[in-house]
DNA sequence: GAGTGGTCTAGACCACGAG
DNA sequence: TCGTGGTCTAGACCACTCA
């Protein structure tokens, strides 16, 4: 491995790090405000708001506008499930969800990723989740007209609601495809999941497709870096190993 | 969705993101140099470099340290494949891959992935692997002494080699679980990657169990955030649907 | 040595939250 | 209104690349 020089800020996020992890600043406390903590360590401003943000990516701290910077509860990580299971975690029955329903017509990559024509009538669902104070998620799940629910799944867009729905399908549910990125969010993602703009957040596309091979649902999930997880468990029966590859 | 203060730096970031896509700046074309594109811009130095980072994260453009900003190439992304399924990308054969192996023993965290004791003996295979120029991926292998192949597989670590090494095992292979998240790199990861240390990477946690329940490998794989993707792969069978959950 | 990006400074000004 | 974090400025200085 080759050695990097040591910069300011990992060396401010090193100290700020221990003092968390040691104790001396508690879960859910406030730190000193961003010029007592540049004082301190001599730095200007933004260096020390650099030594913060890595604190942030890492989970460790949770910047608040006008409030201050507090330490993160380690325990309020969000884990993503994949593969169409309902996640076990139980953490995820304490969310507050929001719905929105629009209908509309593919265009573009939408249309592509359900592999339908333009103008295509779909139903898009809007859920926007909330674990207490702090927004938790943001989903973005399209569904052919013709399939969509008539009513409203007040449900976690990973959770059994989708999950049972999809069971049921008339023709079975044959795979689901998700491709896991990380990215910048986009402003308005960074306003409505209040992260920061510099802040990565992990966007999830997921795709499944019936025996037919029809696309019925594709959701554009995005979590917050910071806190979230996506876990994928593949499972090798003794029969597949011949198959597979 | 609610609406964002436009700022600076995106705004610098979708005009030069139009120039890109339109074709006006092409592939593998350097960029004119930050102090030029400041003073284009009116703006000073950090805030330029900030709409830079935007595009960096984006995968459009890659920072050389002292030659310049460049288009990158959009093909050359990075698709890791999960579930222990060979990638079907022919790109990732023209990858050039250095091993260094290691032996060591358990402890921590690495303890916990593999379900050992502490000081149990470990082999450890760091694979760096590059694309031509740029370093491509980063990955960590740890494998159970007494299961460590004599020869040092020269493979990418996520390719053929690792794969049929594990489906020769002798109780099979059972179980393949990977945690995705989104970190900022190590100091040390960002010198190694060539990436810039505030660049999010995509960082795989990779356990393999056999149907015994013994972990036979944890691998812990980092790949650039901004031309990175991770694809999972789920199969519902319709005599499947009766037992998942 | 010339030109490039990487880091940091010491402020200014704005937006948000709570009283 | 006051204290907080968010954004931005106009430089300085260092590290890397290439001739």
């Amino acid at each position: 491995m080759i050695q990097a020089v040591p910069s300011r800020r990992h060396v401010i996020a090193d100290d700020i790090r221990n003092q968390i992890s040691t104790g001396r600043i508690k879960a859910g406390e406030r730190l000193p405000s961003e010029a007592q903590l540049a004082s301190h360590y001599t730095v200007s401003t933004p260096t020390l708001r650099n030594a913060l943000a890595v604190l942030e990516a890492e989970g460790l701290v949770e910047k608040i506008h006008g409030k201050g910077n507090f330490v993160r509860h380690p325990l309020h990580r969000i884990t993503y499930v994949g593969g169409g299971r309902t996640p076990e975690t139980a953490a995820n029955a304490a969310l507050r969800v929001s719905v929105r329903v629009t209908k509309l017509r593919a265009r573009g990559q939408l249309a592509a990723l359900l592999r339908v024509s333009a103008s295509s009538p779909l139903t898009e669902f809007l859920y926007l989740s909330h674990e207490g104070e702090s927004p938790h998620s943001l989903a973005r799940i399209y569904v052919p007209r013709d399939l969509a629910p008539a009513d409203v799944p007040a449900e976690s867009p990973w959770s059994a609601g989708v999950a049972a729905r999809l069971a049921q399908l008339r023709p079975p549910l044959a795979e689901i495809r998700e491709r896991v990125r990380a990215r910048l969010p986009t402003p308005e993602e960074a306003v409505t999941l209040r992260i920061s703009s510099t802040l990565a957040v992990l966007a999830i596309t997921r795709v499944a497709a019936d025996t037919a091979g029809r696309v019925v649902e594709a959701a554009l999930l995005v979590l917050p870096g910071d806190r979230a997880d996506a876990v994928f468990t593949t499972h090798h029966r003794t029969e597949e190993r011949g198959t597979e590859g």
